[in-house]
DNA sequence: AAGAGGATGTGCAATATCGCACCACTCCAG
DNA sequence: CTGGAGTGGTGCGATATTGCACATCCTCTT
C-alpha cells in the first residue's frame, strides 16, 4: 500500500508542530501519529522531522514536501465538497419516473411549477410502470400504484400517498342516446370485468377491442366506441365521459413515492418529493373519485 | 482516519476499468479494492461506480471526482520525486526504462558494466515504450524512440544522443537461393510497406504474418520465414541476417535520453546518463546503419 | 528541589484490515 | 449446451493497525 494516509498525518504534524495536536486535528491516537510518521519515513528512507522535546520540528526534506502534501489535502477536501455539492445543490440531473397517465393528465402543472421554481435541476421524466427503473438507478423518484399493501423492495424507501381509484366510463352522447350499443374497451392483458354488467339500455358487443397503449383505449372511450375502466381522475375530469350508471367505483390500490436509499437525502430528491407530495395532497380527493363540491353535474 | 488509501484504489479502478486490473496495479489483492471502494463510497455516502458484469463503470459522482484524485496522485507522485532528489548517495534504488530491444541487444554490456563500476545501486530495468513511466515516477531515466522533433513533455529534461535508423532484414541463406517465396513479417498494428517493393528473386506471398511482439518477429527473420524491418543494430549485428539488396535504410526518428526534473540531478542518475550518453556515442554509427570499415561483408 | 504539565516513546489487547480460497454470475467459443 | 475465462463478491484465518495505559524525558513554575 502507498501510504497516502500516512502522509495526511504528516501534513497535520507539519501544521501542528506537535503529535499531540496533529493527533487531536485527526481525531486519533497520538500513539498512531507517532508510527504513522515512523512508517512514512521509513518509506521514504528519509528523516522527515527533527524530533525535539518540544514537539516534532521538519527537516529540509520535510519542507521540500510540505507543499505537496498540502496539494494532497486540497485534492481531497475537493472531493468531500465536489460530493457534497453534488447532494446538497439544486442544480445537476433528476430523473422522475410515473405512468404515463399521471404525468400527461394529472401532474404536468405541477412539474411545470416546480420546474419554474428550480431552473437549474434537469428534471428527466421517464414514463413507466415498472419498479425496475429505481433498483436499477436509471430513475432517481418514482410514483407508482400499488396493488395490495405491498411492502417497497430492499433498498427502496417508499411513502403512501393516498388511495387510487378506478370506474366505469363512456362517452356523455351514448349515454343519452341510451340505444346505441357498445363495446369493452380492453387493455392487452385484461378480462372483461365479470363482477358487474351494464344495465340501463347499454348493449354490450360480445366481442372486446383491445389496444396496446392507455392513451388510445382513452381516445376510443371519448370517441364513443364504448366502456372501459379508467381512474377516476382520469375519467371525471373529461367533460365528453360520464361513469357507467350504476357501476361501482373500486379502489384498486394507492400511490406510493419511491426513492432509492442513496439519493433520497440529496436536495434534489427532497425537493421533488415535498412538491410531488403537497400536489398530491390536493388531488386525494380526485384520485379517490369523490366527486368535488360544484362538480354535481356528473350524477 | 481519513480514507485517502482508498481515493487511491478508487483511482485504480477508474483507470483500469475493473477491479482486478486495480489489484494488479496497486500490487494487492482484489478483495482489498472491493473492500476499500466499499468503505470510500460508505465515507462519501455515494456511489462512484456500477458494478455492472462487465467491470466496473464510473458514475456520475465518480466522474466528477476521478480528476481530483488524480491530482492526488500527482502529489503524491512528486512527492516521492522531491525525496528521491535529495538523495545523492551512490547506493538505492534507480529506475531505467528502454524497449526490450535494447536492453537486450544493444545496452546489456553497457548496463553490466554500470553494474560493476557501482554495486549498491539497486538498478531496475522496465522495458516499456510508454512515455508516461517518467511522469508517473515509475522510472527515473527513460531511453526513447521519438519520432519527429517532439519536445520533451512538462517536466521531463532531455537529451537527443543520436539518430535512429531502420532498414529490410531477411535471412542470408534465403537471399542465396533466390527463389524461395517470402511473407512480410508485420507487429501487430504495422502496414505492408508501401514505398518500397522487394526485388531480385524475392517472391512475397500476399498474406503477411503478424507477431504480438517484437523478439518473436525477429526470429522469425532469422529462422527465414521472410522480411521484416528491423532497427539496423539489431538486423546489421546478426550473422543469420542480410540487408535486402535495392531497400532503402531510413531514419526514423531519434533516441532520447529523458530524465525528471526532480531527479535529473542527484548522483546516481547523472551516473548513469552519463554511462549511458558515453556508450551511445560509440554505437552511433551501428544505430543510423552506417557499415563500420571492415564490415564490408554485408554489400 | 520538587512537582505539574506537556512533549515523545512503548507494551499489550482490541480492532480493523488484508490475503487466500472459494463462490456465483456472465459471456463466448467450440 | 457446455466448459473455460473473465468478472465481482465473501467467509475465515493471518496480519497489521490502532487505542489505551503507562513510561520517560524536558521545561518551567512554585
Amino acid at each position: 500500500m502507498d501510504h497516502w494516509d500516512e502522509v495526511r498525518m504528516f501534513l497535520a504534524v507539519a501544521e501542528g508542530g506537535t503529535v499531540r495536536a496533529a493527533a487531536d486535528a485527526l481525531a486519533v491516537n497520538h500513539a498512531t501519529i507517532i508510527r504513522g510518521i515512523g512508517r512514512l519515513e521509513e518509506k521514504l528512507n528519509t528523516k522527515l522531522f527533527d524530533k525535539l522535546p518540544s514537539g516534532y520540528r521538519l527537516t529540509d526534506a520535510g519542507t521540500d514536501i510540505v507543499e505537496l502534501a498540502g496539494q494532497m489535502s486540497m485534492a481531497s477536501s475537493q472531493i468531500e465538497a465536489k460530493i457534497f455539492g453534488r447532494d446538497q445543490s439544486v442544480s445537476g440531473p433528476l430523473r422522475l419516473t410515473l405512468p404515463v397517465s399521471f404525468a400527461t393528465d394529472l401532474l404536468m402543472p405541477t412539474l411545470v411549477e416546480f420546474r419554474a421554481a428550480y431552473p437549474d435541476i434537469a428534471l428527466e421524466i421517464i414514463g413507466s410502470l415498472s419498479v425496475v427503473n429505481l433498483g436499477n438507478r436509471e430513475a432517481d423518484v418514482a410514483l407508482r400504484v400499488v396493488i395490495g399493501d405491498g411492502t417497497p423492495p430492499d433498498k427502496l424507501y417508499g411513502t403512501r400517498l393516498c388511495e387510487f381509484h378506478t370506474g366505469f366510463y363512456v362517452q356523455r352522447n351514448l349515454m343519452t342516446a341510451r340505444s346505441t350499443p357498445a363495446a369493452w374497451l380492453l387493455g392487452t392483458n385484461e378480462v372483461i370485468p365479470s363482477d358487474w354488467d351494464p344495465q340501463g339500455g347499454i348493449r354490450m358487443t360480445t366481442t372486446p377491442i383491445r389496444f396496446a397503449e392507455m392513451r388510445s383505449q382513452f381516445e376510443a372511450a371519448r370517441a364513443g366506441m364504448g366502456i372501459t375502466v379508467l381512474p377516476c381522475f382520469l375519467g371525471d375530469a373529461d367533460p365528453m365521459l360520464v361513469r357507467v350508471p350504476g357501476s361501482p367505483v373500486k379502489p384498486t390500490g394507492d400511490i406510493w413515492l419511491l426513492t432509492h436509499s442513496d439519493t433520497r437525502q440529496t436536495k434534489r430528491v427532497r425537493l421533488l418529493c415535498d412538491h410531488i407530495r403537497t400536489a398530491m395532497q390536493g388531488f386525494a380527493g380526485r384520485m379517490a373519485g369523490r366527486i368535488e363540491s360544484g362538480d354535481s353535474e356528473l350524477l
